[in-house]
DNA sequence: GTCATGTATCAA
DNA sequence: TGATACATGACC
């Protein structure tokens, strides 16, 4: 088309802009305007803008593919979503510069997704998108992703025997129906297996998975156990832990929906999977399952809106409960998976209590139980030791009821030994302070003890091997009888048949956390640590037994109900929506006095800690969740659109 | 970053 | 009045 043609396009009474070299290029003449998701941070355009297609490009630019365009100037990288005969946009459109690559890796169920994970976490969709979409690798992206070719199978549910629903949901999956279920693990079940079962009969039903675990150390045994039950070649790992290549494979498999099952860690909550039938994941307490950018969603609830999206299955697991897990229950929207209560306690060790008194003969510093447990055992034990450096709240000192403030329920924090009592999250002065429950005034912060060295074990159990794990040296596997683990929570290595005794130590010490879940915190964790002892042997638990009933019986469930009533009486998540901004002080204060929902509580702004940042938390009944996260986002569009610096919004963060 | 548009400023 | 300069805001 000559330049004169080109005019035409130009609406009457606009001067056309004189083309740029190389810019004055034919339209294609199918569908001319492709929609794009142009990948800029700024809030107030999140939206989509449309651009020309060049005839060049035409076969090229499809829905789903990466593109090159000028945005505001610059070259940015963007999604193509659509195409179309018109554009509502009144000017001239740019022309799309260049193909990155024809591979539609934004498939439309993961940019529906990713629209609204970005909604209901007050961010943006190419913030989401860059999560959800690993970058380009040319040379993974020329080979075809292989199908599995080995036969599926037969369907099988011998892992799930112990729990009397348990065979039934295997069979509705592999029957095409869509269950939804919470499922308290045991013991010696290896959970991964059941998982992979559900897997296998979800597939079987002709439809896909996504399952996650917490980390890179649990991905490569539950890779091990789907290899083993699925067959080779259906599933693929997908996680931060991967190398670019592979990462960028995995997810195309699942893109162009050649391998039915990806597996992974949290970031796999978003990657794409044909016709999915099962959504998974392994105790979903784990923090790590908080993505820690922006906007800071959470693999399990990004799981259940896929679910909820496309009438799939659930499956939200672990040896702990979540109170949001249980909520799910509570509402009878999942199923509760469990086993009955003769199979659960043969299954789990024999917890004893002991007050951590030292006399008697034991060596300093180790209580006498622990101390004889460890003597009498004959095979590997485990010393579960709470980690160093808790920030910790203030309980009272004679009930030892956690200190919460009247006003909002959050904790109480004292900034010097003579220092008024305030609340951490709405800066109230609780000064004077009297105890709720026992009317004590008489109030106490933990004091995080020193970590018993290991020499002090050894020395103690010179016929033991002690070796340690945690912190920047983990330990996957330990071996030989003779083995004592001192470990952190969290990094506990395997051992092959279980631990003969395993100890908790200190554990008011994980109590004493200031966290608004240090209680199922603390006993997902130990739980997570009972799980590894063998069958019906012994655990030792040093602490107050006042506080310790749920863990004495093994009742993770229990414990999950009276997490959730707390979460109802403190309108908390799950039960109310939270969002916690960070910003400037005089920024902070402003968006206080604005007008929130009816029924939201607005507490503080208070000084966030380490840094010069005040923090706002807004408090909401869920019903008006959605209203608040789109107030937040508006907030953020004014912001950026002003050239202001962004703030920090997080909706219902796991700590803060 | 860059472009279009709006408003201020000044010489003719 | 019109040319020019500079600020603004949108970003296709």
């Amino acid at each position: 088309m000559t330049d004169d043609g080109q005019l035409e396009l130009v609406p009457a009474g606009r001067r056309a802009r004189p083309a740029r070299a190389g810019e004055s290029v034919e339209p294609a003449s199918e569908r001319p305007v492709a929609h794009l998701v142009v990948d800029t941070p700024l809030a107030h355009l999140d939206r989509l803008f449309d651009y020309a297609v060049p005839s060049a490009l035409d076969d090229e630019v499809v829905p789903g593919c990466r593109v090159k365009v000028r945005f505001a100037g610059r070259l940015t990288d963007a999604f193509v979503v659509g195409r179309s005969d018109d554009s509502v946009h009144e000017g001239t459109l740019a022309p799309i510069v260049k193909v990155i690559s024809p591979e539609p890796v934004l498939t439309p169920d993961t940019l529906a997704l990713g629209r609204a994970v970005a909604d209901r976490w007050a961010g943006t969709l190419p913030d989401v998108l860059r999560l959800a979409v690993p970058p380009r690798q040319a040379r993974v992206e020329a080979k075809p992703s292989v199908p599995p070719s080995s036969p599926l199978s037969d369907v099988v549910d011998v892992t799930w025997q112990p729990w009397p629903d348990g065979p039934g949901f295997v069979a509705a999956l592999a029957a095409g129906a869509s269950p939804r279920a919470c499922w308290s693990a045991l013991p010696h079940r290896d959970p991964a297996r059941a998982v992979a079962e559900a897997v296998l009969a979800t597939v079987h039903s002709g439809r896909g998975a996504v399952v996650c675990v917490p980390d890179a150390r649990d991905l490569a045994h539950w890779d091990a156990v789907f290899a083993e039950v699925l067959g080779p070649g259906r599933h693929v790992l997908l996680s931060a832990g991967e190398k670019p290549a592979a990462r960028y494979r995995a997810y195309l498999a699942g893109a162009r929906g050649a391998v039915p099952v990806v597996l992974g860690t949290r970031s796999a909550a978003l990657a794409p999977v044909d016709r999915l039938g099962l959504v998974a994941i392994w105790d979903d307490g784990d923090d790590s399952y908080a993505e820690p950018r922006a906007p800071y969603q959470h693999a399990r609830e990004v799981l259940l809106m896929r679910a909820a999206r496309h009438g799939a299955g659930v499956l939200v697991a672990g040896f702990a409960r979540t109170a949001e897990a249980q909520s799910l229950v509570a509402s009878g929207w999942c199923a509760d998976l469990v086993a009955d209560p003769t199979t659960r306690r043969r299954a789990w060790p024999q917890v004893e209590v002991t007050d951590g008194s030292v006399d008697g003969g034991a060596p300093a510093r180790l209580p006498r139980e622990v101390f004889s447990a460890v003597r009498a055992s004959e095979g590997p034990v485990l010393v579960q030791v709470p980690r160093r450096g808790y920030r910790t709240s203030l309980a009272c000192q004679d009930c030892r009821t956690p200190a919460r403030c009247r006003a909002c329920e959050g904790p109480l924090v004292q900034a010097g030994r003579e220092a008024a009592v305030t609340c951490r999250w709405c800066g109230t002065s609780a000064s004077p302070w009297t105890c709720g429950e026992c009317g004590s005034g008489r109030l106490r912060a933990p004091v995080v003890g020193q970590l018993r060295t290991a020499e002090e074990y050894a020395a103690a159990f010179p016929s033991r091997t002690v070796v340690t794990s945690g912190g920047t040296s983990v330990l996957d596997q330990v071996e030989g009888d003779d083995v004592l683990v001192l470990a952190t929570p969290g990094a506990e290595p395997r051992v092959a048949g279980g631990y003969d005794v395993v100890v908790l130590m200190d554990t008011w010490l994980a109590l004493g956390r200031d966290d608004v879940r240090v209680e199922e915190e603390a006993h997902r964790r130990w739980f997570n640590a009972l799980a590894l002892g063998r069958e019906r042997r012994r655990a030792v638990v040093v602490g107050d037994p006042q506080g310790l009933q749920a863990l004495v019986r093994v009742d993770p469930v229990g414990l999950a109900e009276r997490e959730l009533e707390i979460r109802e009486q403190t309108h908390l998540p799950p039960v109310g929506r939270l969002a916690v901004v960070e910003g400037p002080p005089e920024v902070v204060a402003e968006l206080a006095d604005r007008t929130w929902p009816p029924a939201a509580e607005v507490l503080g702004p208070v000084p966030a800690p380490d840094s010069s940042l005040a923090r706002l938390v807004l408090r909401v009944p869920r019903r008006d969740g959605a209203i608040l996260s789109a107030q937040l986002r508006a907030v953020a569009a004014e912001r950026s659109a002003a050239k202001l610096p962004p703030l920090r919004i997080r909706i219902d963060p796991h700590r803060f």
